[in-house]
DNA sequence: TTGTAGGCGTTATCAA
DNA sequence: TTGATAACGCCTACAA
């Protein structure tokens, strides 16, 4: 081993050597880390003076090899570039971190053979349990299978449940709220703009949308529903050709809050006001949306939530311990400056 | 073991069921998983299909401890949830997959402790290199000793300069820009929302706003210098406190995108308008800015290529070979539609 | 080309 | 309270 800032050589510190200078065996050296009952309590502080004095540090990957636990957890992410799956990182690896797990990150890319892969490799990690978020594999039937031995959570919607333990947010109450909140304000041509795959979020939000129009009386009219990319471009193309229509919505229900930024982009290139020629509600609720202009009127979704529901299922799989699957959480109305009653302008 | 599927007990497949069942030995077995030469091609397709048939996953952990490798790095941020965290995440993640390393991901909060608590960890992992994010231990001398053997190299800027390893964008002339473009434009009176800690980057970055007034004569204002929280919030309370003085500023430069976001916000409620009153420049370059109403002039930095740079000199140091150290990347103005001369409005 | 035996650093089961 | 000793699953000289 090499001493990267000095670039000598130096010999692991290990177990043996310092059973060895404590003049214990390596059975008592073992009871003095773990602090087992049947150790004099002096001969363990000898044995940890040494040890503090030498930095040893206990190697994980033997002891695992040992125990056959592992102490680690995959996570495997679309990608770690929305707020989304940041905060979903972040609330797994706080939970994890304080139950004393490790927890491997990969991201899958929406690629099944990616996905594959990385179930794969954290199985080879041995890990005690993944979570991914995003699956692609968990919509066909049988694919988590191969990770035989190690539970797996999903975080986000099924469209065909294949898969028992999920944690998602209920996309269709959650679209529907967002429809009917713009219904009730009088608006009667209520334009979508959502994803282009119509992946399970994406298809739940357009069902919440057509659900919450038929309950109203309202016409689905497919010229009002287009399809964006979950960011602001798609939002801008999306008003540019909406607003272009023969009769035009007066209201957009975005699939999320960065759809609505390029939404309310579009709209100030028109020279269209929000909300009094159009009104807007994103999906969401990151930080920002609060101080556009205007603050948008947004669904909210407790991501954070989402996150620690999934890691303590999966702590109770891991422990088989009972557990609640799959759970759905719902999702909040925030109001703000986004929305008017229709034929209010011009 | 247990199936999480099925509930069944199940053994565990390992490289002697298989070896057993070809009628070969461990030696063997061992060399057609890793396809070493010396063995004959028949017998290895033989061995392989035993082993798919069975569903052998090869243990990591048995392995790293046998060759003393672990093929794993850590990677330790403060938090994954702004932007610029999650692009460096992603990088490091993508280079180390296309390398064969597994990343072990943790939070530090800028908590020394934490941070600490980290690196020891990883070190018990095993780790064969280390990535942080934004240290706060980078600043004191030695403190990344402890982790002996194994290379640490750190992202973001430090002041007291620790550490050899190194990843940073030049926050000092990336202000100086940012200043230097507003006095071009002709601006005297130019302010600038910072962060409270006034750590590496934030000092930094009022150090360059400092240089480029006093490189151009124009007196340097305490009261013209805010400290924000790098979030909208920040910003929001910096325009109402800089807009309230006798002698307000004309043009703002703002520690970061979000800090503008909220300046934009604050400026909107008190009816200056964002150019002809009041010239705002950002820095970050989210995708989002190019949306604002105005679109956002902003100092760009390239946080691909940070985590890039950062994970091809940890490679570099794993590998023992020489490296360039430590690495500063050049920021770069965008210009849109957030700056103007001052005293077009009013 | 294949096999034998020892080792990687730790835990765990017995005895002592 | 302490110590041998055998795992844990894999790799690797060295020998056959």
């Amino acid at each position: 081993m090499k001493d990267h800032e000095t670039g000598r050589q130096t010999r692991r510190v290990t177990m043996q050597s310092i059973a060895h200078q404590a003049g214990v065996s390596l059975t008592t050296m073992s009871r003095a880390l773990n602090d087992h009952p049947d150790i004099d309590p002096a001969t363990r502080e000898r044995i940890l003076a040494i040890g503090r004095e030498l930095r040893y540090t206990p190697s994980a990957i033997a002891r695992s090899l040992a125990t056959q636990r592992s102490h680690t957890i995959g996570l495997a992410v679309r990608t770690p570039l929305d707020m989304w799956a940041a905060q979903i990182i972040l609330s797994i690896e706080e939970l994890a971190h304080t139950s004393g797990y490790e927890v491997f990150i990969s991201t899958h890319q929406a690629d099944a053979a990616r996905e594959r892969a990385v179930l794969k490799t954290f199985q080879g990690r041995q890990v005690e349990g993944i979570i991914v978020v995003s699956s692609v594999l968990g919509e066909e039937p049988g694919a988590l299978r191969p990770s035989l031995g190690v539970p797996v959570v999903l975080i986000s919607p099924l469209l065909h449940v294949a898969h028992r333990y999920t944690v998602q947010t209920d996309d269709v109450a959650g679209a529907r709220t967002a429809t009917e909140y713009l219904i009730r304000l009088g608006h009667r041509r209520i334009a979508h703009i959502g994803v282009p795959d119509w992946a399970a979020p994406g298809y739940n939000r357009q069902q919440g949308y057509r659900a919450a129009l038929e309950a109203h009386g309202l016409p689905w009219d497919p010229a009002l529903v287009f399809a964006g990319d979950a960011h602001e471009g798609g939002g801008l193309h999306g008003v540019q050709a909406l607003l272009a229509l023969p009769d035009p919505p007066t209201a957009i229900f975005c699939f999320n809050d960065l759809t609505a930024v390029g939404v309310l982009h579009g709209a100030r290139l028109q020279g269209v006001q929000v909300p009094r020629d159009l009104s807007l509600v994103g999906l969401d609720d990151v930080s920002l949306v609060h101080y556009l202009d205007p603050p948008l009127t947004t669904i909210r979704q407790d991501v954070q939530a989402l996150g620690g529901r999934a890691m303590h299922m999966l702590l109770d799989l891991i422990a088989g311990r009972e557990t609640q699957a799959p759970v759905v959480l719902d999702m909040e109305l925030v109001e703000r400056l986004s929305c008017a009653a229709p034929g209010a302008g011009a």
